[in-house]
DNA sequence: CGAGCACTTGATCGCTTTCAATAGCTGTGG
DNA sequence: CCACAGCTATTGAAAGCGATCAAGTGCTCG
C-alpha cells in the first residue's frame, strides 16, 4: 500500500493558499519561480507519521493543507505534545540534520516541500526567505512560551478553556467569524490529542469538558463540534482577562 | 540613586567576550564596525527589572555578562519563567513595538544595547546578522519545546534533576568540565526562581533538593555550591536517558 | 541583638491521576 | 438484521502528589 503519494504537479505558487504566510511570503516573482523550480508536494492520511524523532532530515517544506502536531516522547511512553502545524506553518529546522520532533498528520494533509540542501543553499542567496523564516520562528517562540505558561501554572480547567480559545481564535481568522462574542468551531483533536497538547490525562480532559458545558460556558453539539456563546467568558475561565498576550 | 548606568565607553568589539556566540557572531570587520557605532552599554543591578511586560520596546541586545530571567505573569500573580538569559543571549524582538515579558536581572548584569530602530534598518541590509537571529531564536524555541515536556509531563522530582543538569551542562560548556561523570557549578536562582521556572511552588523544590540529596544524587556546600558525583545518574532522575536531545 | 531574607520541614488539603466500569458509535461478518 | 469487536468518550471511586498553611532554622546586615 503507498502509505504517502509524492507529486511533482507543480502548482502554481501564485495560486497557492498559503502564498503570502508562508516562508516565501516576502518573495518576489523571481525568487518564486526559483523556489517552484526545487518544490514537490506530498500528501499523507490523517494519522500517519511524517517524521519521527531522530530520523534524518531529508526536507524541509510548508503545511498547505491539514493539520498536523509535533510532539516529544519520554522513554516510558509519556508524551507531550509542543505544537499545532496549521496551513502555512514550517516544518523542519535548516542547519539541523536529525528531526527533533515526532511530527504527525492529525488530518489528510498535503505538505510543499524542498530538499533540505538545496534549499538551504538558496536561503543562504535570497534574505527575503530567511527574514520571512525569522518572523515566523519568533512568532512560534513566542506561542511556545506562551504555552509554558498554560502548562506550568494554569488549573486543568484553565488549561481546557485556553486551548479552546486559542482553536477557535485560530479558526476565526481562517473564516467564520462572529462580530459578537459568540464563537463556533470543531476541534481538530481528540481527547488525547487534547490531554497530550495540555499535560493532562485524557480523562481530566473530558471531566473539565463537561464541566464547562454544565456552566454553560460552551456548548457541545456532538463530541467535536463546539459553541462558544461569549468569547469573553472563555477567556475569564482561562484565565487571560480580556486581551490577553496570544498572538497566533 | 541611579539604578542603571549607561556607558558610551566603546569597547572594542574585537575583545568582546561574546564575539563569537552572540548576534554579530557572523559579521565581518566592517560590519562590525557599523554595529559598533550604533551600540551602547547599559548596567543592571542584580534583582532590577530590564523590560517590563508591555512596555514600549525602545533597544534590543545582547547580555555580556551577568544572568537575567523572562518571565509571564498571570493578573492573580501567578508567574512563569520562560527563559534564563545568558551571556551572548538575545534579548528583544525586531518588528515588536512592545515588550511581551518581565525581562529582570538576576544578577549584576551588562548589556550590549542597540536602539531598535537603527539595528532593524542594519538588519535589513545585514543578512549575516538575520541569519545567527534565526538560528539563535530556533535554539530557543528548541529549548523552549524541551521545557515544556518538563512543564507538562514530568514529575517533581524530575522537573528538579532536569533543571540541575541543563544548569550544569551550561556551566561546564562555559569552564571547569571535569571528564568523568563528576560535576560542580553554582545555582544563580534562588529557590522561588527555580519554582517559578518549573511550575511548582518554592517549598516543593526545596524538599525535593533535600530528597535528591539524601539519595546521593547531589550533594549540597551551603545553599547554592552543587557537587553532581555522577551525572548520568542525574540525567537518569531527571527521565532523559542517556543522550536526551537538549542541545543549549 | 533584632530585623529581614532565603531556606527547610511538618501537617493537612484538594486537585489530578489512576484504575475501573460503562456508554455510544462505526464497521464487519454471520 | 443482529452480534460483536474496536474505538472514542464519559463517569465514578480511590489514591497520590504537590499545594497550602504554618512553624522554625540559619544567615547577613544594620
Amino acid at each position: 500500500m503507498l502509505l504517502s503519494e509524492t507529486h511533482h504537479d507543480h502548482m502554481d505558487c501564485s495560486g497557492c493558499p498559503i502564498r503570502h504566510r508562508a516562508v516565501c511570503a516576502r518573495c518576489d516573482s523571481e525568487e518564486l519561480e526559483r523556489l517552484e523550480e526545487i518544490k514537490y508536494y506530498r500528501s499523507f492520511q490523517a494519522g500517519q507519521n511524517i517524521i519521527w524523532s531522530g530520523d534524518p532530515l531529508e526536507f524541509v517544506g510548508s503545511v498547505v493543507s491539514g493539520i498536523a502536531s509535533l510532539s516529544q516522547t519520554m522513554e516510558d511512553g509519556r508524551t507531550q505534545m509542543v505544537g499545532l502545524l496549521l496551513p502555512s506553518d514550517f516544518v523542519g529546522r535548516p542547519g539541523r540534520d536529525s528531526a527533533a520532533y515526532n511530527v504527525v498528520a492529525t488530518t489528510d494533509l498535503v505538505m510543499c516541500c524542498f530538499r533540505k540542501k538545496p534549499f538551504e543553499q538558496m536561503m543562504e542567496r535570497t534574505p527575503h526567505i530567511a527574514q520571512r523564516l525569522l518572523q515566523m520562528t519568533l512568532d512560534e517562540l513566542d506561542a511556545a512560551r506562551e504555552w509554558m505558561l498554560v502548562l506550568g501554572r494554569k488549573t486543568a480547567r484553565e488549561k481546557i478553556a485556553s486551548l479552546l480559545a486559542i482553536i477557535a481564535r485560530r479558526s476565526a481568522s481562517l473564516s467564520k467569524s462572529h462580530a459578537d462574542g459568540r464563537m463556533v468551531f470543531d476541534l481538530p483533536l481528540t481527547r488525547e490529542a487534547m490531554a497530550d497538547y495540555l499535560g493532562l490525562t485524557l480523562e481530566t480532559v473530558s471531566r473539565q469538558i463537561s464541566a464547562l458545558k454544565k456552566d454553560g460556558v460552551i456548548v457541545l453539539e456532538g463530541k467535536r463540534h463546539v459553541i462558544v456563546p461569549d468569547m469573553d467568558r472563555l477567556m475569564e475561565e482561562a484565565g487571560d482577562d480580556s486581551d490577553g498576550g496570544v498572538l497566533n
